[in-house]
Order: structure tokens, then C-alpha cells, then sequence
DNA sequence: ATGATCTATGCACACGTGTGCACAACCTAG
DNA sequence: CTAGGTTGTGCACACGTGTGCATAGATCAT
């Protein structure tokens, strides 16, 4: 292991073995026809040398780098930073890189994509990132194999992964009939975006089928801030239960309930979205849908890892499967309550 | 900007503009040598044909990528998250691409850098991993600039920005006593971690120029669970004031209190470390020391770029100047308390 | 013994870019 | 008209790797 600090090329490693460069890339590359001999007199020579393919030179040869662009927008939300870290940690298991770039802006995705495109990625996963329009059409006009995590499209060919918003609705609907609310109100987020209007969609016609309807919808960004504002509105409604959006605009709700100091028994049920970890903490005890992350990012990577073996097949479209986790803030000791 | 889907290579640029290759790289590069009617000429063709210069092929020319490392650790700390933002963010400002690795263990810390030499990155930037030794050993061997955010090492010649512990730590004895408090307790993260230790240090030192001392001092995981119920321990010896090492830690601590039933006014002052958004809300209104990351990740930044420009050059340390936010869980509501 | 098949390896090119050096064209001074 | 300077451009190489093709040697069939 004599690293005499710089870098170690494979020519070196050929010398070394006594062997043309060849044959090292091949021994390196476990080719069947090169000799058992001369493939551990190359690997030795490698070890010995500290040998690391150049990457970089590679990718350009085979036109073909490892690198995964991943975009994201809001990593201090709590959801985003997650998911990241899932991305992160199952893309490196598959052999890829991520090259991270963070857009606010929608001139901060174009110019995401354009460094993106320049670095060669082998494709590009966008994660929850807003102008995605943008996103679509720049990979599209690249031939960038793209995934989408939780962010519905068009009809371009596009991987699109994402949580099952309709079924989550449904199923915090029956949960929250099931504990006896009858007046219900839904907090939204972020203008109104689809995947909020998704998740508002599939509560409210689950209320319905259930013979209720929705008394109060409002929606706010996803600023505790600004949620704390809109949730005094809801309030203001005397809801049995409120569905909310977004982890943060049910913590937002859960304070504004109790600084109007009603009696405890008289606060609405609260159910999130995300299951944050801060869900589970006792100061909120928040019931909260779970997008179950952990399948989600791993159907991401493996859609990226589909659309680069086989670019030209059709792109899938996945739904993963919500869960919802049952906590205090809808528990029984609410149950008894007087509109 | 006729994108007709393939790669467009400055060899057809340099066609459309009836010029040789040199001429559209020189032009594109600003080389003064170029005449401004072709600079125009050049110009004008890249547009038009949405030409974009091959960046891996560039770096392997030119033995620089600008591709900088990232190597992080628990994303799902929202200080970690929120660094990284700022990381990502800046360094794309500086036109540097940023390649994440997520390492957990000391073979993913090795993994992690293996992949990030053979990507033959400009520059690794570590923020506040641990394994820091192997890190640290790896770029010194491969003659990578490496910058250390947050975390202290050994004399090796390698960037360094931290911020001041134990400032804050005396900060934070100076704001307890001012408030009144007199039996004073610390509740340290991570196996007394070096940062974890510093922040006591400066505590405790500072306490005993006012007279006073340290009644206890416990440390805890970083999660909420464990440290909830080293917090109950720290609650049993009764102190007036608590500095925790850690936002979460604090949260920890103020629920435990909260399930203790103590009337209000017998509840011990917290202070936490990060600041976090969480601090802000009003359920925990938590006094926090923040670190200033706006600043520490700027300087990080610069500290890289730094080190590429004059790689040889003696690397600084710098050091970044914390303050006390101060909210409720320190007001003087608390101030009338019988030990 | 000779041609045929197979095995193991080397030569040389390609990937897309930047740049030292040479050189053509033009201008100026004598 | 010639010598010398200035300006703009092109040739050709290098960066480090993978791989098609050719080939030397070995084994085998006849």
C-alpha cells in the first residue's frame, strides 16, 4: 500500500504485473478469458498500488457516469430530509452517486438541470421538487431517463413513484367516523397542490359514502407560522376532527387548540401526514399517515436503476400503499364531545 | 434550439460556425485571442444547437471536476439537514457540484471516500461525521483538500470550521445566572463526544467564575427517546437550570419535566443547542444557542475553494462566533423557584 | 505432421475536451 | 518590396479508461 500520493493509474498497475494495460482492465472487470494466473497477479498489483479505477475517465469512455442527479426543494422540512437520506443511502448500496441539487426557484431548476445534463447523469430523480414541468421537459429533450418521487405528471415517458394520496384520505376518514367524529374540516397546504388536493379528495369521498360531508376546508403554506393563522379559522368552525395535509399544519393545529383553552375534551382530533418523528413524541401524540418512505425511495432507486438498464422500455408508474398510525391525538378520550 | 435528442458535442458547434474545435473552445472560454465578430459566430451556433460542454470529459482534460464531496451522517437531525441545504445551496452558487455520501458506520466512511477519490472530487467537505480519523487519513493520502465543519481534529493540515463551544457554553452560564438559577446541570449527547464535552467545558468553567458549579452532568444518545429518560434523571437531583448539548435533547428534557407533574414555577430553565425550527414554536418556545450555519457553511464553502485554488497553502481554522436565542423555557417567569 | 480450434494477451482507437505550438493573414515601417 | 510585428486560427496531443480486432502460442483432430 504505497501511497506515495498521487494518482495511481492502471498503466501502473500493468507494469507492475508485468501485463499490457488490457488485461488489467479486464482482470479488473472479472473478463472470463483472462487467465486465473494473471488475474491475481493483477488484482495483487492493484491492492499493492491502492489502485481506483478513475471514474471520471471511465464515464467517459463508456458514456455512462453512476451519477443519479437528485433535485430537491425544502430540506428543513423534515419529510424531504428523510427521504434524502433514503435516496442517499439506497442509491450508494446500488453502485450510484448522487450529484444534489437543491431549486427553489424555477430559474434554480433550469439551472439544476442544465449542470445536471452537463455532468452526464445516468438519470435524474426529482424528489417532491415543484416546476417539474421544467424538470420533464429538459430530461425528456435529453433522453435523461426520469423518475419522479410523489409528484404526478403528464404523459411523457417519466418513472412516477408515489404515495397512494386517495387511499390515505379514505382511510383516515373511516378511522375518524369509526371514533365518532361528525363534523369534519381538512387544512391544506402549499396553494393548493395536487398531492393536497389528493389526499382532500379521497377524505372527502369517503366522508360522503359514510353519509357526512366536509364542513370546513382551508389551506395554508407549510410554514408553522403561517398554519398557526389558518388554523385558528378552522377552528373557529368547532370541528369533531380535522385531517391535515402535513405533519406541520397539524402541530400548528394542535397549539392553536390549546391556546383557545377549550377543555381537552373538547378539542377536534388531529390526524397528520408524514409520521414525523416528532409525531411520535409525547408533547404531540399526533396520529399521522405513514407514506412509508422507506418502500417509496426504494421503488425510486429501483425505477432509476430499470430506466437506465433499458432506456427505451415504457416508463412505470408505482403506488405505494399508505399506513396510518393511530396515536393520542384521536384517541378515545376525545371521543366524547359536543359539537 | 433544435434539440433533436443527442448529445451536441462542440465539434458540430464548431461546423455550424464554419470554425475549427479550438476556435469554440477558446471562444466559449473568454480567451481574449478571439476576434469579436467570431466570438459572436461561436456563440450564436452554441445557442442555437442548446449546447452544453461535456463536463466529465472537461475534468478528466483538466484534472479538475468541480465535483466537491459531501460526506454526512444523520440527515434526520434537522441541524444535519438544514447544513446540508445551506451546503448544497452555496456550493452550487460557486459553481461547484456536490457528490452526497451517507456514511453510519466506519466501513461506510471507508466506502464513502473510495468512491469519492475514484470520482476524483476537488475537494471533500465533512459535516460533523464522525470516523473523522479515516476521513481525514484518506484525503491526506489521496492530497485532497478536506474541510472539517464542526468538528476539531489532530494537526494535519486540513481546513477546520467550528463553532465556539465554549463561548456559547459561557454564554449560556452567564444568561442562567442573570435569570437567577443556582443549581445548575448539563446533559451531554453521543458518549461525551468531543463537541458535547467542549460545550460543558465552557459552561462549567464559566459557572465557577460566578461562583457556582456543576450539580449534575449525564449524556444521552442523540434521540428523543433515550434521552428522555436520562432527562428523568437529571430531574431527580432537582436542578435550577438545565444546558443541554442539543435541540432534542431539551425537548427531551421540557417533556419530562411536563409529565412530572412539578407546578410550572418549579420547573427547571432549559437551554438547548441548534436552534431548530422547533425551538421557535410555541409548544416548547425553547432558548437555543445558534450556531449561526448561515455563516459556518459560507466560511466551509470558502475554506474549499480556498484549498483548490492553493492547494499547498497552510489550511485555516476559523472558528464561528454562536448566539444566545432566548425564549421562554428561560423567562423570568421561572425566576421565583425553591431549590 | 499439418491445419483447425481455442486461449490469453497486446495494439490501437475512441470517448469529448483544453491548450502549446506553428502558421497564415494582415498591417506597419523602412 | 521586404522584414518584422500583431492577430486569429488550426493541428495535434494529452487526460485515463474500455474494447474490437489481430495474433502468438497451445491443444486437438485428422
Amino acid at each position: 500500500m504505497q501511497k506515495d500520493g498521487k494518482k495511481v493509474r492502471s498503466i501502473e498497475v500493468a507494469e507492475l504485473a508485468q501485463i499490457s494495460r488490457s488485461t488489467v482492465s479486464r482482470a479488473l472487470a472479472g473478463d472470463a478469458r483472462i487467465s486465473e494466473a494473471t488475474r491475481d497477479r493483477v488484482l495483487a498489483a492493484a491492492r499493492q498500488l491502492g489502485y481506483r479505477p478513475n471514474l471520471i475517465a471511465r464515464g467517459l469512455k463508456n458514456q455512462s457516469t453512476g451519477i443519479v442527479g437528485v433535485v430537491v426543494t425544502d430540506l428543513e422540512n423534515a419529510y424531504h430530509a428523510h427521504a434524502l437520506q433514503l435516496l442517499v443511502e439506497k442509491l450508494g448500496a446500488g453502485r450510484l452517486a448522487p450529484l444534489v441539487f437543491a431549486c427553489n426557484t424555477v430559474e434554480g431548476a433550469e439551472n439544476a438541470i442544465a449542470r445536471l445534463m452537463s455532468y452526464q447523469v445516468d438519470a435524474v430523480v426529482a424528489l417532491a421538487a415543484p416546476f417539474s414541468d421544467e424538470i420533464v421537459k429538459s430530461c425528456v429533450a435529453g433522453e435523461k431517463p426520469l423518475v419522479l418521487m410523489n409528484r404526478h405528471d403528464g404523459d411523457e415517458n417519466v418513472g412516477v413513484v408515489a404515495g397512494d394520496g386517495l387511499a390515505a384520505g379514505a382511510m383516515v376518514a373511516d378511522h375518524l367516523v369509526a371514533r365518532g367524529a361528525r363534523r369534519f374540516a381538512f387544512l391544506g397546504g402549499e396553494d393548493n397542490s395536487f398531492i393536497s388536493k389528493e389526499r382532500e379528495r379521497g377524505f372527502t369521498d369517503r366522508l360522503v359514502s359514510h353519509g357526512f360531508d366536509l364542513a370546513v376546508s382551508l389551506s395554508s403554506r407549510y410554514s408553522y407560522a403561517e398554519a398557526r393563522v389558518v388554523a385558528a379559522d378552522i377552528l373557529r368552525a368547532a370541528p369533531d376532527a380535522v385531517f391535515c395535509a402535513n405533519d406541520t399544519l397539524a402541530f400548528a393545529l394542535l397549539d392553536a387548540a390549546r391556546a383557545a383553552d377549550a377543555p381537552e375534551g373538547e378539542r377536534p382530533m388531529v390526524v397528520g401526514y408524514d409520521n414525523s418523528a416528532l409525531a411520535g413524541w409525547p408533547s404531540y401524540d399526533l396520529t399521522s399517515v405513514d407514506q412509508n418512505l422507506e418502500a417509496m425511495t426504494s421503488r425510486t432507486v429501483e425505477a432509476a436503476f430499470a430506466m437506465i438498464a433499458a432506456p427505451d422500455a415504457v416508463a412505470e408508474r408505482q403506488t405505494i400503499a399508505p399506513f396510518l398510525v393511530e396515536r393520542g391525538s384521536t384517541s378515545s378520550r376525545n371521543s366524547s364531545r359536543t359539537r
